[in-house]
RNA sequence: GCCGGGUUCGUCUAGUGGCUAGGACGCAUGGUUCUCAUCCAUGUAACAUGGGUUCGAUUCCCAUACCCGGUACCA
């Protein structure tokens, strides 16, 4: 291995961490794992007027959560920001304003940037003209052969002077090569008037400071890769290889929004999926393995991970799979793990030992942790119900008030309350009296659950223990009689 | 408008110059001693269109269509 490799994440701290966002840091985190290079995170906090306060570090603590954890960045703490220091830190660009003005100065003085004293009234009004003769909307380059050396006045910007006939060439490494004509290329703005550098001069000098060898970044990011090269080219640096992944999309094909459903990856942990199911299944948005497998662990998904077979057209965020991952990864954990998963969802007086019977029996059934919320309910209290539901539809009220009462009396014998000698017994009710299985399993799962659709009776009898079992049957044949 | 990217079942995708184009989700049907769920089995459904190149194209090339992204002192 030559150079040792290095991807990052930059992120803008204008909210929560959206769920293409976590794939294109998912991404970035397998690459540099698998080559056993470095993951490092920084936060593009270069527009004050769209920072959100605590979105900083409300993203970190997602990609914690998720399991991404960078190699360099800032540091996790209520006020992320302040103790952020590091070898290549700051992580915050805000914190780097004097390096982006120290590089922009240099091109000027190498003549390839230079100062721009537009108003932004005059841009507005050239834009328009423009607009109004169906032209292009750019810049005009007014200020590009004044060659100001230094600020005029107040209101000045800096400007990438654009070469004007070039083409710009690279070999992205999803999508192979792409070209751009500078012609078609504005004058870039490097630094702001307000003194902040631009995006794209921001991410250019601190990507090359930080050693970043890979830039792995959504799809949106595909034309302003030559601007970002002309930088470079300027500076005189070596360029790092580009990737660019395909986009996420809503079930219309547009851009994955607010508007058509949750975005935010915390939206999904506060509906009770998993992040390991979330991992996996948005893993799979743009990529796929040659062989058929489709489970991963985050440690797996390391060694399997090819950014070079890494889908070119946009996927589609499709739930159905995501409930089908998370359902899987549910059943997979033991009772223990399943209860400190899904505490928040549960009424915290309830002994330890009755919430893991209640897991074991509705595991199966869990297709997010938040549903644990209802299914314990009817563990706790027997729901009202009506007792009409009691009756096996293709039974009567006679053989139904009979079966309960078999039931009832072979279940009291029973001592050993295992569901094994439950089953045995109803069907011991059910052989002995020339009954049908729905004369007696269907009432007395009802009697004790009040549902039309729940798990087996035994299961909940089990859950309940005798005396409650027992009980709720005897309630049962009293409506049934009352009625 | 201009620039750029994209196009295999409804969805995520595998794959190839010659295959019955494979898997998963979903859906449907059946089985698993009552319902639900699980599990199992079976089924369902795709190479955008038109030209080339070729003995042969889903695969390579070129158009067209459609979709998406960009076109800011936002990232």
């Amino acid at each position: 291995m030559n150079q040792k490799i290095k991807t990052r994440f930059a992120p803008s701290p204008t909210g929560y961490l959206h769920i293409g966002g976590l794939r294109t840091a998912l991404y970035n985190y397998l690459y540099a794992k698998q080559n056993k290079g470095r993951f490092v995170l920084r936060i593009e906090d270069t527009d004050q007027k769209r920072e959100v306060k605590g979105a900083a570090e409300a993203l970190m603590a997602t990609l914690q959560k998720m399991g991404l954890n960078w190699d360099e960045g800032p540091k996790q703490g209520f006020i992320a920001k302040i103790a952020d220091k590091g070898q290549n830190g700051p992580y915050f660009q805000s914190k780097r304003l004097k390096i982006y003005q120290n590089h922009a100065q240099k091109l000027v003085l190498a003549g390839q940037a230079y100062y721009c004293t537009c108003s932004p009234e005059r841009l507005e009004k050239l834009k328009q003209e423009q607009e109004a003769r169906k032209e292009a909307p750019r810049y005009d380059g007014c200020c590009r052969e004044k060659n100001l050396k230094s600020k005029a006045n107040e209101n000045f910007v800096i400007r990438l002077k654009v070469p004007e006939n070039k083409e710009v060439v690279f070999n992205d490494l999803i999508r192979g090569e792409i070209k751009f004509k500078t012609a078609e290329i504005d004058d870039q703005v490097l630094i702001k008037s307000d003194g902040f550098p631009t995006y794209h001069l921001a991410n250019v000098v601190d990507d090359h400071l930080m050693g970043i060898t890979h830039v792995i970044r959504g799809e949106e990011w595909l034309p302003s890769t030559p601007k970002h090269i002309l930088l470079y080219e300027a500076f005189g640096w070596p360029l790092p290889q580009f990737s660019h992944l395909p986009l996420l999309l809503n079930a219309d094909k547009s851009k994955l929004s607010k508007r058509q459903g949750d975005v935010a990856v915390e939206d999904y942990l506060a509906k009770g999926y998993l992040p390991q199911a979330i991992i996996n299944y948005v893993a799979l948005l743009g990529w796929h393995p040659s062989d058929n497998k489709e489970i991963f662990s985050l440690p797996e998904l390391v060694k399997a991970f090819d950014l070079n077979k890494t889908q070119k057209a946009g996927a589609i965020f499709d739930i159905e799979k995501l409930n089908w991952f998370n359902a899987y990864y549910i059943k997979q954990l033991s009772e223990k793990e399943l209860l400190n998963k899904c505490r928040e969802f549960l009424p915290n007086n309830v002994e330890q030992g009755l919430l893991l019977k209640i897991l074991k029996v509705e595991k199966e059934r869990l297709n997010n942790l938040s549903e644990i919320g209802e299914k314990v309910k009817m563990f706790l209290e027997l729901p009202a119900y009506n007792p009409k539901i009691l009756i096996f539809k293709k039974s009567n009220k006679e053989t139904t008030v009979k079966g309960l009462e078999l039931a009832l009396e072979i279940l009291q014998k029973e001592n050993d309350w295992q569901k094994e000698k439950m089953s045995q017994a109803l069907a011991k009710a059910v052989g002995d009296n020339n009954l049908t299985n729905g004369d007696v399993f269907w009432p007395v799962r009802v009697a004790v659950s009040g549902l039309e659709k729940s798990p087996a009776p035994e299961e909940i009898m089990w859950v309940l223990g005798k005396e409650k079992s027992l009980k709720r049957i005897q309630n049962a044949i009293e409506k049934l009689k009352l009625k």
